[in-house]
DNA sequence: CATGTATTTAACATATATGTTAAATACATG
DNA sequence: CATGTATTTAACATATATGTTAAATACATG
C-alpha cells in the first residue's frame, strides 16, 4: 500500500496542472461539485475549448464527471494531487537547503533512479548570480 | 515577504516537471552539480535534444547553468519546487478529506480567485466508481 | 414530439513541444 | 594555431496543445 506513483501519472498531472484556466477549474471545485457551464462562466472561451479542458482533467485523475440530466457535474477527485506533493516533498531539504537531512532523500531518489552518485559535497548551489 | 508565485512561474515549472526525461534530470542534479553530458548520460537522445530540456528547466527556474572551461555546469535551484509544493498543499485538506480543515483552504483559495462560492454542501467526492 | 438547454464531436487553424542531423561556437592544449 | 571536447544553434519533421465555429447528441418539458 505503498506509492504506486506511475510517470504517466505524474506526467499527466503535472501535464494538466500546467494550465492557468485548468488550475482555476480545480480551484473551483475545491468549493464543491460544479456543471460544465458553471466551470466555463469565469472565461471568455467557447465550450468546446472548456469541456476539453475538462478532458484533461479528467485523463489526469484530477476530476470525475458525473451525469445528471443534460448536466455532467464534475468533482474533484486529489488523490493525483497528492502524488505531487509527495513527488515535491523529495526536494524539501534542497529548498530548505538543509543538506544534513538528504540521506532519507538520496535513498529515495535511488530507489527510483540508480544514478552513480557524483560530487555531492558542493555546498553552495546558487554560486553564479 | 510572502508568495508572489506569479501564475507564469507554476505554468513553466509545473510544463517543465510534466516531462519525465526533465524530472530524471532534476533527480541526478539533486545529487549534485552536473555538466550537459553528464545530464545526458543516462538518455537515448542526442545532445541538441538534452541542451533544450535543460534550457526549459533553466527558462523554469529549475536549475542555474554555469560556465566552467566548455563545460555548462548546471545545478539545481528548488525554490520552483518550493511554490509548487505550497500551491498543492492547498489541497492537502481534500485529498485527507478533512473537510473540517478546509476553512483556511478556501480562504486561501478565495484570496487568488473571488470565487461565487457554491455548493460546499457536499460531502462525498467520488459517488460514481 | 417540437423545442430549449447542456454538452460533446468534427473539422479546422495555429502555436508549442520534442526529436533529428549538420553546422557553428567556445574553450583547452599539444 | 590545428585539433579535440563540450555545447548550442539552424533547419527541419512530427505530434500535441489550445483555440475557433458549426453540427451533433442527450435529456427535460410543455
Amino acid at each position: 500500500m505503498s506509492t504506486a506513483v506511475s510517470e504517466e501519472r505524474l506526467n499527466s498531472a503535472f501535464a494538466a496542472l500546467a494550465n492557468p484556466t485548468r488550475r482555476a477549474m480545480l480551484a473551483q471545485l475545491a468549493l464543491g461539485e460544479a456543471s460544465v457551464s458553471e466551470l466555463a462562466h469565469p472565461f471568455a472561451m467557447s465550450m468546446p475549448a472548456i469541456s476539453r479542458h475538462i478532458k484533461v482533467l479528467e485523463r489526469a485523475g484530477l476530476i470525475v464527471q458525473g451525469q445528471r440530466a443534460q448536466y455532467r457535474p464534475c468533482t474533484i477527485d486529489a488523490s493525483p494531487l497528492h502524488e505531487i506533493a509527495d513527488w515535491t516533498e523529495q526536494y524539501r531539504p534542497i529548498w530548505e537547503e538543509r543538506f544534513d537531512q538528504m540521506d532519507d532523500y538520496l535513498e529515495k531518489l535511488q530507489r527510483g533512479e540508480p544514478t552513480k552518485n557524483k560530487k555531492t559535497d558542493e555546498k553552495d548551489p546558487k554560486n553564479n548570480e
